[in-house]
DNA sequence: GCCTATTTGTTCGTATGTATC
DNA sequence: CGATACATACGAACAAATAGG
């Protein structure tokens, strides 16, 4: 594969052919995602322009998320956004998988409190019932994705935080208490700026932007059966609204 | 309505009941959105309270985005976030009024461009073909929602723009199209934090964070008639996923 | 802990082409 | 046509963070 000289005097300006062709090469699979470019001053040798130059080039692929570059390290290429499906049966560990991503999900904490009374009317049942409440971290080909705070109904779901433990998916989980199938009751979708705990979790940088998903799941006969809270680091993910 | 007196040495810290009951008489309408708390010293006062107690209430209030407190103006309260369903059917214009406030969009500009690749793949054009561009901004209750950059098919929708101007809205502004109906083919979530130019335009302090929506309308006969990235002030809006 | 080589980030200065008035 | 402003491109040096011994 011969790539095309630039081309000086042409209207296009020098920057922006190398940002097309740097964006190529990494489409093309030149330089996988995760990689690290080659240094500035060698890459621009090579290109035959001033660093500046090619910073500059460096630059705009930044600003639209194609890389990341970190002073004394290198500038590396940004893995592609997990493609995130919105619908009646979103299911992590699916989406991951399908994406040719191994999912995963480690359990933080659990213990039974007495439902809030947001989570007490997500999941239909009387303010100060006990409930499951369950921190997670979910991770694709080893790079956290989201953290979760999933509450469940208490009598029913009682040792789910094991059964999670053991399985390292919801899905997989509720299959242990025999239900097959479920579907998503509502998804409600905010965004703020991740305080320094959530950034730490997330393995991002203070300051970097969450998705925050508030959803509801409920079995075949319609009983609330799960809620959750999730929030996913911003630049990792794409919701995608089905329909 | 007889408001509980502060409970001391309760377990419960003065600052917190504090907060609650500003939180409660604001869910109850006492202080409107977009009106101002009492200053201060005056509501320390009423609440027999030192200011600092008081200001540790309006300072965990702020937090959770119920209220924003500006320096040399007053503590003022923050219309509660629009709720913005996404679905087959989803137009601003009747959300707003749905939700009881009067929704108008400004045109900022309008072009005709050659379609970049992305555009182009959206509408199913040729790279490069003629297709106008318009960037919109959109309010409710004369608080800005959100930017957004539509792309439309031009041989089709040529005079769009006059069309939308006259109207306020895409919605009216397709129906003098003889468009009565159209559905929304597919939706992408993301978010970032905003630049300098869109905080402007949000009236937002800058740094904060944006919801970005990416979409892509067709016709009754499936043909691709809108591409449009919308941009939210992420505090201002909450997206709903239906199903 | 220290030292060093590597790598990106920043700040000067200089020169040139291009668009606009 | 000149004058001006702006983006582009190059050069050199230094600062700051990182990685590895």
């Amino acid at each position: 594969m011969t790539l095309p000289p630039l081309v000086r005097g042409g209207g296009v300006a020098a920057w922006r052919q190398i940002a097309e062709r740097l964006e190529a090469e990494i489409a093309a699979g030149v330089f996988m995602p995760g990689g690290k470019l080659p240094a500035e001053v060698l890459l621009a040798g090579q290109l035959g322009v001033n660093r500046h130059t090619l910073r500059r080039a460096i630059a705009f692929l930044a600003k639209h998320g194609i890389v990341r570059a970190t002073r004394g390290s290198g500038t590396y290429v940004e893995p592609s956004p997990l493609r995130y499906p919105i619908g009646p049966r979103t299911r992590f560990s699916e989406i991951a998988s399908r994406a040719g991503r191994e999912a995963w999900g480690v359990l933080a904490s659990a213990a039974a409190v007495p439902a809030e009374s947001q989570t007490a009317e997500a999941l239909g049942v009387a303010p100060g019932e006990p409930v499951l409440r369950l921190v997670t971290m979910h991770e694709a080909d080893g790079v956290p994705i989201s953290t979760a705070v999933t509450w469940l109904p208490l009598p029913r779901f009682e040792g789910f935080d094991r059964a999670f433990a053991g399985a390292g998916s919801i899905t997989r989980a509720f299959a242990t208490y025999g239900l097959a199938d479920y579907l998503r009751l509502s998804t409600r979708i905010m965004a703020r700026v991740a305080d320094a705990e959530e950034a730490a979790l997330l393995e991002l940088t203070p300051g970097r932007v969450l998705l925050v998903v508030d959803s509801v799941n409920v079995d075949a006969d319609d009983a609330r059966i799960q809620a959750t809270r999730a929030c996913f680091a911003a630049d990792r993910v794409e919701l995608v609204v089905e329909g």
